[in-house]
DNA sequence: TAGATTGTTAATCGATTAACAATC
DNA sequence: TAGATTGTTAATCGATTAACAATC
């Protein structure tokens, strides 16, 4: 990683794309791929690609292209992909529950120690073999477990209150929010949002003004 | 809404937040704001707000601001949410259910008529009042019932399936997707993607890659 | 009126695209 | 070697910020 220079935003985002697409090829077992095919795949320019990559280094060869399963590591490093994270998620309505089961996401090393919520009626019961506990447990076990990142599944009204017993941990480095309010946490700690409502907004927008974006 | 020249992609995605700290406003009962004082809520300069909001008209008032009710009303209108959406579910595992269950889409005015799922086990079962159906019903029901908007919450390896019943009803206007996958659809139809892997792979390169982020 | 704040133009900054020499 | 495709520089395009006249 380049210290110097820090990578934008933009490219970041783009990154994860790049790295499910090479990780349909490679399942596909095809070993080797030009900026322009994957351009097509991903829609991306030929050229924004080869710009984005090199951000990281030169992973190609001048009149080959790159190989995918390389290219598919380097990403998986650069994205930290290349290590196990602990993670806890509060609240665990129906889509703590769902978080909890995308199996997705432990092939990806994120490993669901435990859900926490403070209903009763729930406290107890295992989604896949992962427990419901008080949340008033979750600080300690945060503790004891070395947990990594905490979820957030809770309403709004919760949400902060939440993020503020993963900053008492002291544990906690990233924040994984799908509740709709923007956390306030210290500098040291990254927040990632879900906002559903935004996209849902977003896909309404282009629902109503679709005649000026289609012809 | 300007026919000659639209708005760009970036404005669009910001508008939600505008609109979602507009109703905390409003619900605290404040009345008026400034460009200045919406910078602060928001994180985007005032200078980006008033360019922002300029693209669809002059809603503010030299020496005053903005009126809170009278823009979020706009907003509102601008971002397609004056109107009521009928959508369908596709995929009744834990995070449809989830979508099913979350309020916050029904007071914006999407209705989720039914779910749909190919496991005979949890066809017939209600989620809220709203039943799981079989699959194979999904087509003739969305036309039936002018359905708008289809959500697809099945895994990736059903989500081009599914997004082609949508296309074949001609009622499908916007594919709001959770599935991993990006689906192929004619012009004529809106995809909004929720791509929780790529949220996630970002939070995950944030922690990797911290300190040349934070100083 | 005086003070405040918008709407809008101009300046800056950053991101994307184009082009091509380097080289496998 | 000839052809292909990268890595990288330069040109273009678009988005953000700064500045300020207009005006409530």
């Amino acid at each position: 990683m380049d210290r110097e220079n820090k990578v934008s935003m933009t490219v970041i985002r783009r990154l994860p794309k790049y790295y499910r697409y090479l990780g349909e090829l490679l399942n596909k077992g095809i070993n080797r791929i030009s900026s322009q095919e994957l351009s097509k795949l991903t829609g991306f320019t030929a050229s924004q690609i080869r710009q984005d990559l090199n951000n990281f280094g030169g992973f190609g060869q001048q009149g080959y292209g790159y190989n995918v399963e390389e290219l598919h590591r380097q990403l998986g490093k650069i994205l930290g992909l290349d290590k196990d994270y602990n993670t806890v998620i509060a609240g665990s309505g129906n889509l703590g529950q769902a978080v909890a089961n995308y199996k997705g996401f432990e092939d990806a090393g994120f490993k669901v120690l435990s859900l926490f919520d403070k209903n009763p009626k729930i406290i107890g019961l295992k989604i896949r073999d992962v427990e419901i506990r008080d949340v008033d447990l979750m600080e300690q076990f945060i503790k004891d477990n070395d947990v990594e990142i905490g979820i957030i599944t809770t309403p709004k009204e919760n949400a902060q209150d939440i993020a503020n017993i993963f900053i008492k941990s002291e544990k906690i480095r990233g924040i994984w929010n799908f509740a709709p309010a923007d956390l306030t946490v210290p500098d040291n700690i990254v927040v990632e949002n879900v906002h559903l409502n935004e996209s849902l907004f977003t896909l309404s927008y282009f629902l109503k003004n679709y005649d000026n974006y289609n012809i």
